[in-house]
DNA sequence: GCTTGACTTGGAGTGCACTCAAACTTCTAG
DNA sequence: CTAGAAGTTTGAGTGCACTCCAAGTCAAGC
């Protein structure tokens, strides 16, 4: 297991700030990181793995606390990968809902626009056969 | 325009609380709503349709800064739909591509899924072959 | 040795989006 | 007329996810 990252490499590699990597140690989502001799923080090639997994998580919003109390079932080894999976499955049962509900908005957006599209369309015809500028209504 | 409503009528039918209602047209997401003579709010169904709106709005993770800006350019009348426009179709390439983000992130979670159901598989056999529970290693 | 810069810690602070509290006033049913 | 439910206001409080600060340590170059 390589252990050679400083916690800015690592903050480069994956988008996440030094100070959000310590938070992340500091509540337990990420297991105490290896260190060099003077106590700076070396990231092992796995630690990137899951720090990887986690920005999954947080995009699919996942909270802190669900992270959490994924985190520590990982650390139990092997014998939680029932309960991980499950937390899984229904986080992604959430999160597929939740991006349903954004592309039903997001339409609604779209029609939005087009629909404010054609306001300007007919206040442009207006300005254009009566010479003059819309006026404020 | 029908002016009938009361908050927690409304909060019933959006899935707002009367606590948020009030702080929307606090914080200028709502214009200031008709009332009765005692003062109490009276929703009028064009009031419904702008909190369905915002709704959409907030479902597409919209900051209510965001949702001010674009509240105050409708309160402008007409003349504003160009800038309202340029807000919507902007926001939607953002939540587009949060969308993308999601789907992405969905799939990762998936495969993990899957990943942990071929681990419990093989447990299951080591537990069944050797006719013990499956150690802790 | 001295400076510079990257790192460490625990605790405090920030911004967002609500959410509630306190002290009222008003409406409705009996 | 009265009880109680429902509404009003302003300002304060909450929970989340960071984000920053102060005071200190450590390694490398001059």
């Amino acid at each position: 297991m390589e252990s050679h990252l400083s916690i800015n490499e690592v903050a480069a590699r994956t988008g996440l700030s030094a100070h959000t990597l310590r938070y992340y140690e500091r509540a337990g989502l990420i297991a105490p990181v290896a260190r060099a001799p003077g106590g700076q923080r070396r990231y092992a090639t796995s630690d990137l793995e899951w720090i990887g997994f986690l920005l999954r998580l947080r995009e699919t919003r996942m909270s802190i606390g669900h992270m959490q109390v994924f985190a520590r079932l990982r650390g139990e080894g092997t014998g939680s990968t029932p309960e991980r999976r499950q937390m899984l499955e229904s986080h992604l049962v959430e999160v597929e809902a939740s991006i349903e509900a954004m592309q039903r908005a997001a339409r609604a957006l779209q029609a939005k626009i087009e629909h404010y599209r054609t306001i300007e369309a007919s206040l442009q015809t207006a300005t254009q056969t009566t010479g003059r500028k819309a006026p404020c209504p």
